[in-house]
DNA sequence: ACCTAGAATGAATGAATGTTCATTCTTCAT
DNA sequence: ATGAAGAATGAACATTCATTCATTCTAGGT
């Protein structure tokens, strides 16, 4: 996600004229989804209105009552495309057999988690925004579990090939997958709320430490 | 926090009648605070409004004005009173000398993390609605950070006793407080968030064979 | 029994927000 | 070149919310 000045989508062919454009519609949802989330990172969800949102689009706020048919759906919207994203991302470095080494599938897994492309504030943002909001809306909540089940099955499956393969004793693979997923999510937490006491490469040096106590072997 | 009935304060002398009462601001405070949780437990940070809050608490929104001279204030005192409990609670068992042994005392301080009063769904989604807004609210950044970073010394300090006291090697005590940190608040998340994935009883487990790899000798 | 400080109230106010829809504009098939 | 389908717009509307403050009421001191 490149940062994208406020405006992007103006096409001015005058000074200040703006001229009208119509593009697919799932370009429209993708442009509107974008913006929420730059939105709710700058100004927090709770702040977050229709006008701010189609403003840092360049859309008016029609279009966005054309391609979601609520606040509440646009919202709802963000939520899954951002938790697909990155589940997806996970998904993809764990079963992937493009890195045969399980050792260093593993290193690509923490470098995701705690890489650039998800530590940005931005996404962070987003991600404890809906999860604050969970306790009370159902609706969140089951995006969040429906993807974070997958996601959780693979990493068990990840790490019993490990266990298998090291001859680890005294693991419960299926434990430890739960000990780990917390400890990130602790991480991305101390890294949103308190970033001057955690940086980004003290939780990868955490992190790190946590597989390496399970994984001796695997992780150097 | 027990838990009390929406109209708490209220007082009739008769069928239908309230009787206006007049208490010490100190109480009025707490109670509006008090409401104040429990609406953002049920309706979420976002949705949470003055009459709401008010009506909760068997008062008028005259009242909250009176005692905090806005919303922004009331949400602000909120948050440090949720998070000055839970850290205090902390900091108690940490530092309480009540229990010399080592290994029990770490014991009590994970029954405090994940035992009842705290996994409250209505502090947990507290605490996590707040945790959202924190990206973008630097006010609700330092007052976590600032009761936060006092808890992480403690427990910095009880790890490296039971390190000393257990003869462990390898083993830096300020990384592994970090780890156990972010492990409490991950599972603490996944509680609110998939509760159906994940029963408190497995936190426990989870966090649990977290100290019991670092400290074999202290945890059973 | 009376008085007063100030606690409590809630209707009124004005600002902000989500949603609607009549209108304008763009595109492309003909 | 023309017309039709429908994408895009944003002013207008209705609703909701935070805040104010003139008024009412309470409790403790005299």
């Amino acid at each position: 996600m490149t940062d994208v000045p406020s405006a992007a989508a103006e096409v001015s062919t005058d000074a200040n004229t703006k001229r009208r454009q119509i593009r697919p519609k799932a370009e429209r949802r993708r442009q509107l989804i974008d913006a929420t989330i730059r939105c709710i990172a700058r100004h927090g969800l709770s702040s977050v209105t229709m006008q701010m949102v189609t403003r840092e689009a360049g859309l008016s706020v029609g279009t966005a009552n054309l391609h979601f048919e609520s606040k509440d759906n646009l919202l709802r919207e963000t939520l899954r495309f951002v938790a697909e994203e990155y589940h997806h991302g996970q998904i993809k470095i764990m079963e992937g057999s493009d890195i045969p080494d399980l050792g260093k599938r593993l290193d690509a897994l923490l470098d995701f988690q705690l890489g650039r492309g998800v530590t940005q504030r931005q996404k962070m943002s987003v991600w404890f925004a809906y999860y604050g909001e969970a306790g009370a809306r159902p609706v969140y909540q089951k995006i969040v579990s429906t993807v974070d089940r997958l996601a959780a099955q693979k990493l068990e499956v990840l790490f019993a090939s490990i266990v298998l393969e090291g001859g680890y004793s005294g693991v419960n693979a299926r434990e430890l997958a739960t000990g780990y997923s917390a400890l990130i999510d602790g991480l991305h937490l101390g890294l949103l709320v308190t970033p001057r006491e955690l940086s980004k490469r003290r939780a990868r040096s955490v992190a790190r430490d946590f597989l390496r106590r399970a994984f001796p072997q695997h992780i150097s």
